[in-house]
DNA sequence: CTGTTAGCGCGTTCAC
DNA sequence: GTGAACGCGCTAACAG
């Protein structure tokens, strides 16, 4: 019943040694067809399943994963996907997986171009990369693909490339819902503001872009009639854009909603909170990151989307090793699930993987 | 720098035996203390970790865990649990890890009873256990603490047992939520119906009963100034749940909101449908099963609360890997997240394991 | 108390 | 084209 074939059971029932068997199992020829025969037909019959213990513990192989994420701060979104690498590492240690960490600027696509020479030099065996910038994910996948070097996206999906793997969500559908989410908390005639952040250099990203496009189509598709105010703020000069808040909402007293398609909303939260405004003003923001999480228990922010980054993180790394060790074969679009966290129930948001 | 050591290299180190480093890293006692303090410093100077999959290939062992969880049909609750049971098992097979599973009736105790000698004679290293009878569960886990059985708890968790593991949601909190969500979509003095199903001889489960508990104290900690009608419905018996409806809608035409605090929303959706009742009743209930989903996506439910099933089964067996495979601490309670969906993200929910 | 050694299942020489 | 033999890192039995 549960009997597990060895190499060796497979050997005694076709008559040959556990040599050939080897090498029929690897398909590596030189192997008359007679034994070839014999033993596909044993292995037909007992359906085989090797033992990737053993198997691993034999090949001894060195395996090397470069990751290509940006830079990050404690407690900051890219920290999160981080950690799940570090969990993969860990749990694969032994089978010799060893991670390489590169990093870039997220707002300097040179950074990113930089790295792109130092990845051959890297000899590795599989590579992940956080595709914030497109053109440079496209060229970097083209000469993988030349070395035939196996890579997993993250964060958004490039179409024509031939990455195993692919983890991310719907940047359209996951606006869409934060549509849905503040429209209910509001009045269809009532004033939305849309916080963007701008960076010196800052293409807008894609993923930032798709949000606001769902969240505008869900509005507009449900009898919204108010107005969307955008806003823009800076990334970095927080003194300036007190000014630009302060006078925002001077001239808009009646918006009493608004939301922030990138991590920062916890940078609204902190305006309000100094300005003692009323906690009446809806606010959606995107992670759960250290700094957003405080507002959303005090009410200054009333959802957060998620998207999991631990387990994006932990899986990229285990696709590469079930492709490579396991010789799995992996989903390629991996759309993660869209969270929505509250106040009450976010302290069970461990994403436990 | 990266050099991983072996168990003979820190036998070198220590001018010792691999049998004397064995020996000290198992403390399996009979080594001099001379021995010992010399293993000792270099395992400190070096950060040793054992190679597992050599371990495992060395030990041979053959581990068996059974699984008491209630038998189900397709698309039920139980089976997405077993799914990820099933997921665990195939990864961990090359550990020689088989899970035998049995099944009881989880509207009859007595069916849990049968199972409890079944155990015994089962001759396993580890058991998951479905805590839908509290009494009967205290009984067997005092028997698998007498036989040194380690034990993994699941579904409601149960003090004063030496279970390793406990894998859960708050169903209090979860009950909040659900409070939340409703009365998010209603007017302070709007009446709400809560739908129970009785069963013959079926106590109400604790986890029904403290989510219920959770969604009043919400409504009632928030200026909810309507009525809670509570409505019996029968389990099995839908001729008759149709006339119990039917007179409770007649006499109460102006509840338009309701909740179930089981995974059965899809019964009221049923009957909803078929009355062609308008969409406007806000319906909310628990578990993302198959016959809830339609519902959630024509409309019938607004929400449903889920608590990703498939990563409790596959943490389950995971956790008794852990402990007893990898002996690692494996932490006792852990609450799952609990889960929003609805008609939006619903399609994401895949629960990547 | 200690050191040596034979496996665990698989991959890979290296003679035949 | 084939098979015997060794080694991956670790465990445990056994001889000293």
């Amino acid at each position: 019943m549960g009997k597990t074939y060895r190499i060796k059971d497979i050997a005694e029932l076709s008559g040959v040694s556990t040599g050939t068997v080897d090498r029929i199992l690897h398909n590596r020829g030189k192997v008359s067809e007679e034994a070839q025969k014999k033993v596909e037909k044993v292995l037909k019959e007992i359906d085989y399943h090797p033992n990737l213990i053993a198997r691993s513990l034999a090949l001894k192989k060195k395996y090397k994963f470069v990751t290509l994420i940006p830079s990050f701060g404690q407690g900051e979104y890219w920290a999160k996907l981080s950690e799940g690498i570090n969990k993969a590492e860990q749990e694969l240690f032994s089978y010799n997986i060893e991670v390489e960490r590169m990093y870039f600027n997220q707002y300097d696509r040179s950074s990113f171009d930089n790295l792109i020479p130092k990845i051959e030099e890297a000899d590795c065996q599989g590579v992940i990369i956080a595709t914030l910038f497109k053109e440079s994910v496209i060229q970097l996948t083209q000469q993988l693909d030349k070395l035939e070097i196996p890579y997993v996206l993250i964060d958004a999906f490039i179409e024509n490339t031939n990455c195993i793997a692919y983890y991310g969500t719907n940047s359209y559908d996951s606006g869409y819902i934060a549509g849905r989410l503040l429209f209910e908390q509001i009045h269809p005639e009532d004033n939305i503001a849309i916080f963007r952040f701008i960076r010196k250099g800052d293409m807008h990203s894609t993923q930032v872009m798709k949000r606001e496009e769902g969240f505008r189509d869900y509005l507009y598709g449900h009898d919204f009639l108010g107005k969307i105010y955008p806003v823009h703020i800076h990334a970095d000069e927080s003194v300036e854009n007190k000014e630009i808040l302060d006078s925002f909402f001077a001239t808009h007293e009646e918006i009493k909603a608004g939301i922030i398609f990138n991590s920062r909303a916890h940078v609204l939260g902190d305006y309000f909170q100094h300005q003692d405004i009323d906690k009446h003003f809806k606010l959606i923001g995107y992670d759960v990151i250290e700094s957003n999480l405080s507002h959303l228990n005090n009410g200054y922010i009333t959802h957060l989307i998620a998207q999991r980054p631990e387990v994006q993180g932990f899986n990229c790394v285990r696709a590469l090793f079930r492709h490579l060790v396991l010789k799995e074969k992996v989903e390629q679009i991996n759309y993660m699930p869209i969270d929505i966290l509250i106040k009450e129930n976010i302290k069970y948001y461990n994403n436990y993987i």
